[in-house]
DNA sequence: CCGGTTCGTCGAAGCGCTTCGACGAACCGG
DNA sequence: CCGGTTCGTCGAAGCGCTTCGACGAACCGG
């Protein structure tokens, strides 16, 4: 193919014979740091995609001491949205390699320790990191590590920090106007997991503020509650929802293990949908979708790609804001109606 | 802290320094490659603890030819079981540090390219790639470029490769074993998406033949039919196939966005679980434990643990199988039970 | 007690890039 | 037409490691 046994590396020094060119003339034209004729770059870029020269990424690395490479720490507990993830990671992935930068996975699991190896080896150029509390113990290490980072999710002091998210306050309120809005006058949340607010997560602490915020506004009643997971847990949290506040007309979903088996069970309690009971959910869209569920989508890829390009920036030293929020919509379907007053 | 200020890289001269050594010296206490003294090695290791010493990741590339580096190559299409894509990311990643090696994380979608730029760079050492199909393109590409992989699934054609799966083929029988030994001789499989089994997706079709053999084999009927994902048309497919075959009174699920559906709408069909229509699925333990659900698990974990495992034999030029088989486990729930006869 | 091993350490070379300074050639304005 | 810029290219140095060969010191057996 290229007249070199598979396995062997293609150096610059290669390039260059083959084009002609000194070494530092090959880095030139592939860099497009310093101006090179035309007539030099054709060659150069020939001999490139005849050979198939790709730089040495450690050589790369250490020369310019750029790694062009950016890790990603993955949370991987109770209570995330895993299809969520994957949709983020995959943007990530995409955007990044748009950047002519790798991803390496970092699993929250080797914690601070993971941040020092890190930064310690100049493996990666910055971090992103996912599922962000509120206190988060990896938030200050990267403020002395003086590691680039972008933070999904925000924690309670940003001062210095670059955080992405979707505006979960505003999508809680979202929902609660799109429901006061068609007439219901109690509304309940049904929210994360129990240990997803004690471990001081942001979005559900957000959501939930935006709720009730958007009600005491509209003057409208609203009861917040936790769910746990599994379909059986569920079921005993909303019967158990609905046995205390049987008035409720319209509730708020934040829960995606939770959006199935609400919908199944309220038939099951007596509650018709949207008739009786009128459901708005946050959660992904493909989960929504099919149950023709009325949702505020968590825009996952464009997360992804926001929280890339922030730390494209950075790397860059360009100024970028502390806080970037995304704006929440709200797609209507076939689970929310007015209360026909 | 350690008299550095932060961001500015330590290097082993810097150690080197601090211990009273040359840095070769310090090198060869951290690889262990030639015998140093006690004496000097508890020096050098102290040294490194304070100063917080971690060796140049790009430079210890280049010089050693080695990257500490796998690349995990992750699908992202329908019918992909997310949730254990997850769980085998986290155990890949784990493990791999447990060798001292990091994860980059690829996606499918750079497809060919992605390995050509992976390997020519020499960012990686090697590749996991996931959900590799029947006549994947991948795989001829792996053997030319020489790169060591370990494929999760298995090709057609597994020549001089390295495949880690669960035998699907005999978590299909043992489904119909289980449904059999309960006395059930009309049995049915609701299996993945068509385009899953299209594209010659492995466990897909491993898992339909493992049924129909062990059908066979006990002289019991099977059929087979595919299930598109999202609840309505899982119900459509279900009710299809419950018309076509309304004596059926085994079903073995292997689809996992049908799992809830199903259970849910078979009551809805007049058939009550498991008196009427016993159900056992291969699907992640998760889904179906809270469900009650008989199942086979996919044991992604172990699948991630083997597949890192055999890859770092590779990168030892250590021989490994070409084919390796996990073996499946059925756990019996409340959805499984005798016909009564 | 002396010559050959083994042990422990060092210095130099080299991995494949990037980047800096240097320097002709071409260009241009007064 | 000539001196100062700009353009295009080169060679050398250096990034921070690993690894090789060398070489005293310590050790050991006959």
């Amino acid at each position: 193919m290229n007249g070199r046994a598979a396995g062997e590396q293609v150096t610059i020094a290669d390039v260059a014979r083959h084009a002609g060119v000194a070494a530092s003339t090959v880095s030139y034209v592939l860099s497009g740091k310093r101006a090179i004729s035309a007539d030099t770059r054709t060659r150069v870029l020939a001999s490139v995609r005849t050979l198939g020269y790709h730089p040495n990424a450690g050589a790369r690395a250490l020369a310019s001491r750029k790694a062009n490479v950016i890790a990603l720490v993955l949370p991987l507990r109770t209570g995330m949205q895993v299809p969520v993830v994957m949709r983020f990671a995959t943007a990530v992935v995409t955007t990044a390699r748009g950047y002519d930068h790798d991803v390496l996975l970092v699993t929250a699991d080797e914690g601070p320790a993971g941040l020092h190896r890190i930064a310690g080896s100049a493996l990666v150029d910055g971090v992103l990191l996912m599922d962000v509390e509120l206190e988060d113990s990896r938030v200050p290490l990267l403020r002395e590590l003086a590691l680039p980072g972008v933070l999904i999710g925000h924690p309670a002091d940003s001062t210095g920090l670059a955080c992405v998210d979707l505006d979960f306050r505003r999508a809680g309120e979202l929902c609660v106007e799109h429901l006061a809005g068609a007439g219901h006058r109690r509304i309940a949340l049904l929210g994360a997991p129990a240990a997803v607010y004690d471990r001081g997560t942001g979005f559900a602490h957000r959501t939930r503020r935006g709720v009730v915020a958007a009600a005491d506004r509209l003057g409208v009643e609203a009861v917040t509650r936790p769910c746990e997971e599994g379909p059986a847990a569920v079921r005993r949290d909303l019967a158990a929802l609905l046995a205390e506040h049987p008035d409720v007309t319209g509730l708020v979903v934040q829960n995606e293990a939770a959006v199935g088996p609400v919908l199944s069970t309220l038939p099951l309690l007596g509650r018709r949908v949207p008739q009786d009971v009128s459901v708005v959910a946050v959660c992904p869209d493909e989960l929504a979708e099919p149950s023709g569920l009325t949702c505020v989508p968590v825009p996952a890829e464009e997360v992804g790609r926001q929280a890339v390009t922030l730390l494209m920036r950075r790397l860059r030293d360009e100024p970028v804001p502390e806080v970037t929020l995304l704006e929440p919509r709200l797609t209507v379907r076939d689970t929310s109606a007015g209360t026909g007053r």
